[in-house]
DNA sequence: CTCGGCCGTGATATCGTCAACATTGGAGGG
DNA sequence: CCCTCCAATGTTGACGATATCACGGCCGAG
């Protein structure tokens, strides 16, 4: 078998005794073609093992059949877990996706990359805040960004991060729990204010006064030392018996400071996550926390972006909170 | 400003007072072009706002400047970590990284759609076993697979496992641990053969029986079930003091096991993980454990596709111990 | 019986780029 | 001073697909 070139139209053209404009047509199954000359054609194109050619048809029709994914990073699990939803639906519709991650020359590079590599459209996933401030995105890319604020530029897609998180507090405080700190992500970000808000508003609406507020940066080691400054004081007068954290990952730093301290989770302290990340329910002990539905996000995008969801619109999914052994009634200490 | 069509070389041509193939030597680099005439021809491209047209391009020259990734999953850690030093090595390189997963079509499903879309070359990231069987690759694709067996259809890079894994076994032994137990991946993985090989002739190369040999999946929670019966019947004989687990993932299952039953990590029980996940610092306690240089590896896999290294070629990763808070000295019970 | 219209199909003209060859003008050697 | 050669640039023609228009034949309406 000799390595011939790939096969053209004109070739399945010439086996099936038709024009390339027939073949064209039963590649892109239009109805007006005669079922007797179609199925001609087919055999013909698995005869030649013919494909279409996307770069050609990219260039006479102006689409690619490419979707781009711009990522922060994939450190981070649950933009891992986003992208793979994003792939799959994609594959699903017959696009292929082209990831770009945002470098040292910010997103602006991200999408100029993207932009030259032809895409049809672009799926921001998370951490975009920075996108904000650019002025990008010259309406010839449609672009659906998942957890941002709102923006008329481009179809948003997010979780109830505030809802979530919301039912993440109230379910410490219905425990039993007064004192809840909360460690939030990293300030530019919408999800972290989100989650932050819900938590809030709960204690607020509850009559409770917030507990401390400390901040990471969704990584475990900054979880870890969030968790050591929040239990580093523990003794004072009213010391906080549980704590809200913006994501898993930096809940497994909070874990590792409480263990290293003595400190006995959930018997004196109760930790919630967010995201369920897979591994969530093998940390030490197994973690209580709010779930991202990755998939249905990633589902949700694509559409906006390949069915052409408004700019300016937004989908939000929920996050049902999954309660698992890192929370427990507050431990009330033998006088 | 209103919305133009997108500037074509043509367009930079008249701008620049040239012709068409004079811009595209510029925009290729080309020496044989005057230095002032250049100038010309780039201030004209800026002014039109010109970027080359990429499918034009790759009809015209075969080439597409897309290399593809085939991945099965994105869950697992080690996975995202290399898919993401894959993106950035093509990107420096000017190549766009498109996604493709493994699905329930298998590889060969996924070499298809790489294929339709008319890749360059591809990775394949991990796990790949599954390809040995098939017989895709009908040599129009560049290929380089990590992680997989020795085979003269592709390019080969790899983590050192057996050396990483047999110094995690050494690092045990050189404790004083004498009943070693190990936890290993699938069958199917040729990573995991490779650890356990490491692990086992560690031991015998030392003299020592071969502890317990279980089996996993790569995630934590069958490193959980794992570890619950490694650990159930430590009362033996003979007890384990002992494991090293093929990843991290499963490791933290592990320790999750030995929180459960009681058992003191690394008091009674030292765990070594493999890969050196970002989080293992921060698993309670912090996870010794041996590091994969996942940048390496995907630059190097980028590399062996990119710069055309032979088939059947390989190339070989070392792997570090990085010891932390796992593992200690075994516990003499007092008698 | 004639004519408009639809159906299946074909012919043609690009889409933007680059390979290959053609052309120009001037430098340098004999 | 002429010829050769080379550097710089231009001209032409695909690459493979599809949008658009054109065409022959058949059907049903008037």
């Amino acid at each position: 078998m000799t390595q011939q070139r790939r096969a053209s139209m004109a070739d399945v053209a010439e086996l099936a005794g038709v024009s390339t404009q027939t073949v064209s047509r039963v590649a892109n199954g239009s109805p007006r073609v005669d079922p007797v000359t179609r199925t001609r054609v087919e055999a013909a194109m698995a005869q030649a093992g013919y494909r279409v050619h996307r770069a050609a048809r990219a260039l006479r029709t102006g689409r690619t059949g490419v979707v781009g994914a711009v990522v922060s990073t994939l450190a981070t699990v649950g933009n891992s877990m986003l992208l793979e939803a994003v792939v799959d639906e994609a594959s699903a519709r017959g696009y292929a996706v082209a990831v770009a991650r945002i470098g040292e020359g910010g997103p602006a590079e991200a999408f100029e990359r993207l932009r030259d590599q032809g895409v049809d459209g672009a799926i921001v996933v998370n951490e975009a805040s920075a996108l904000l401030r650019q002025s990008e995105l010259p309406t010839d890319l449609r672009l659906a960004v998942v957890d941002s604020p709102p923006d008329d530029r481009y179809a948003g897609v997010e979780t109830a991060h505030a809802a979530g998180s919301a039912a993440a507090t109230a379910h410490l405080r219905e425990l039993g729990h007064r004192v809840i700190a909360h460690i939030a992500g990293p300030e530019s970000s919408y999800a972290a204010a989100e989650r932050e808000r819900g938590w809030r508003e709960t204690l607020v609406a509850a009559g409770l006064q917030p507990g401390a507020l400390l901040r990471g940066a969704w990584d475990s080691a900054s979880g870890y030392r969030a968790g050591l400054e929040l239990l580093a004081n523990l003794d004072a007068s009213d010391p906080v018996t549980a704590v809200v954290v913006a994501n898993d990952q930096m809940a497994l730093g909070v874990l590792r400071a409480a263990s290293e301290l003595g400190i006995l989770v959930p018997e004196q302290l109760s930790v919630v996550g967010f995201d369920d990340v897979a591994d969530a329910a093998n940390f030490t002990p197994a973690l209580t926390t709010v779930r991202q539905r990755f998939d249905l996000l990633g589902q949700r995008a694509v559409a906006a972006v390949l069915d052409g969801a408004e700019a300016g619109s937004r989908e939000v999914i929920d996050a049902p909170l999954v309660v698992r052994g890192s929370s427990a009634a507050p431990f009330v200490q033998p006088a």
